[in-house]
DNA sequence: ACATTTTTCTGAACGTTGTTCAATATTTTA
DNA sequence: TAAAATATTGAACAACGTTCAGAAAAATGT
C-alpha cells in the first residue's frame, strides 16, 4: 500500500523521530526497534531505511534532538542571572545538568555510548551542538579571566564541564558511590566547582 | 561429544574468560559472540551457558579483569614514589589511567556501558574493586588534610578523580574536542589537577 | 564386571535483531 | 492514456543470545 504523498520526506523524517523518542521514555533504548517504530508509525520497516542510512543514523538524531534541550537547560535565565554571582549561577547550572541526566535518562546515556564512526556523513553540524553546550559557563567563567586570556577561559570551561560531567556520570551509572551518607550528589558538584575556582583565584 | 574432564570447570571459566579477552583485543566488543568464543574454545555454544549465566555475566568477569589491571598502574610505583612531591605523582597517576584508556579502549570502555541491573548476583566484590581504584589518590591528598579529615580526604579524591575521568572519557571518546592546538590531554588533566590542588589549599 | 545414576556437553531450534531488495503500488511525466 | 519515476512493501538473510531435550561420558552402586 504505497501511498507516496501521505507524508513528505521531511515529515516522514520527523514521525520517526518523534515516533522513536515516545518509544524510548516506554521501553528504554532496547526497545527502540526498526520494527516497532514502523507499526507506531504505521509504515513497513524497509521505509526507515529509505530516510536513516541505518538505525545509528536514527541515534543520531535522536542525539540532536537531546543536544538541542540540554542547550535550553544549560542557557536557562535562573542559571545565567547577571543578578547572581557567577559561582552560584555555576552550581545551579551544574543541578540543571544533573537534573536533566536524571529526567532524560536513557537519552543522555546515548550521548556517550554513540561511536561516531560514519565518516562519509557531514557530522561538524553534531560537534557544533556540543561545541556551544560551553558557551554559558565559559561566560560565567569571564570574571576570572582577563579579556585577553580567551584561550585559557575557553580551555578552563571544558575542563570544569567535563569534570562535572564525570562525576554526574560516574554517579548516575552507579559506577561509584560518590556520595555518603551526609552528602548528596548535588553537594560534592558544590564542593568540586567551589575548589576549582578557588583554584582559578589563585 | 561431551568429555566431562578435559577441563575442570574453573579451568573452562578461565578459557572462556582468556578467549574473550584475545577476541575483543582482535575484533573489539561488537565481534565478542557466544559462537566465536565456543569456537574458539573448541567448544559448543551452549558449554559456556553452564559456566556463564548471560553474556553480561561473562562481560562482568572482563570487567573485573581490566579493573585488575587497571589497579596495578595506579599502584605503580612511579606514581606512588616518595621521593615525589603529591602533586607531581597525580600527575603521574593520571597519565597513567589516560594511557590505560588508551591502550586497553574497548575493555575500558567496557567499564562504563555495562549496567550492573543483575539484583540475585552478589555483585559487591565487583564495587569493592572499584572502591579500592581511589586508595592511592587518597593517600597522595592526605598532605592536604590533617588527620582527623578522613572524610572530606575521601571526598576530595573521589572528586577528583571523577573528574579526571570526566575529562578522560570525553576526550577518549571524541565527544568534545578539549584539546586545541596547544595544549595536548595531558595538558588539561595537570590543568585541572593544579587548580584543584590550589583550591584546596586555599 | 556390569547396570544405573549423575554430570557434562552438544547442537538444532526459537525468537529476536538490523538490513536488503525484488516486486508492487502510486504518482508524475510524456 | 501510456510510460517513466518514485515510494513502499514485506519476505528473506545472516547473525545474535539463549534454551533444552537428548547424547555422551564419568561416577556410583551392586
Amino acid at each position: 500500500m504505497a501511498r507516496r504523498n501521505d507524508h513528505s520526506r521531511e515529515e516522514l523524517k520527523t514521525m520517526i523521530i518523534n515516533s522513536s523518542w515516545k518509544i524510548v521514555s516506554k521501553h528504554g533504548l532496547e526497545g527502540l526497534t526498526a520494527r516497532r517504530i514502523a507499526q507506531d508509525i504505521g509504515y513497513a520497516p524497509g521505509t526507515i531505511y529509505n530516510l536513516f542510512n541505518s538505525m545509528e543514523d536514527l541515534y543520531l538524531s535522536l542525539n540532536a534532538k537531546t543536544l538541542d534541550l540540554l542547550y535550553d537547560v544549560l542557557n536557562d535565565s535562573t542559571c545565567n542571572d547577571p543578578q547572581k554571582k557567577p559561582l552560584q549561577n555555576m552550581k545551579i547550572m551544574a543541578k540543571h545538568y544533573m537534573d536533566f541526566a536524571q529526567e532524560y535518562r536513557p537519552y543522555w546515556l546515548m550521548l556517550f555510548n554513540l561511536e561516531i564512526t560514519e565518516d562519509r556523513i557531514d557530522t561538524t553540524w553534531y560537534s557544533e551542538k556540543i561545541d556551544r553546550l560551553f558557551s554559558p559557563l565559559e561566560t560565567l567563567l569571564s570574571p576570572y579571566f582577563s579579556p585577553k586570556q580567551t584561550k585559557k577561559r575557553e580551555m578552563a570551561a571544558r575542563v570544569l564541564w567535563a569534570s562535572i560531567h564525570g562525576l554526574c556520570f560516574l554517579q548516575e551509572t552507579g559506577k561509584i558511590a560518590l556520595v555518603s551518607k551526609q552528602n548528596n550528589t548535588l553537594d560534592i558538584a558544590d564542593y568540586l566547582i567551589d575548589t576549582f575556582i578557588k583554584g582559578l583565584s589563585k
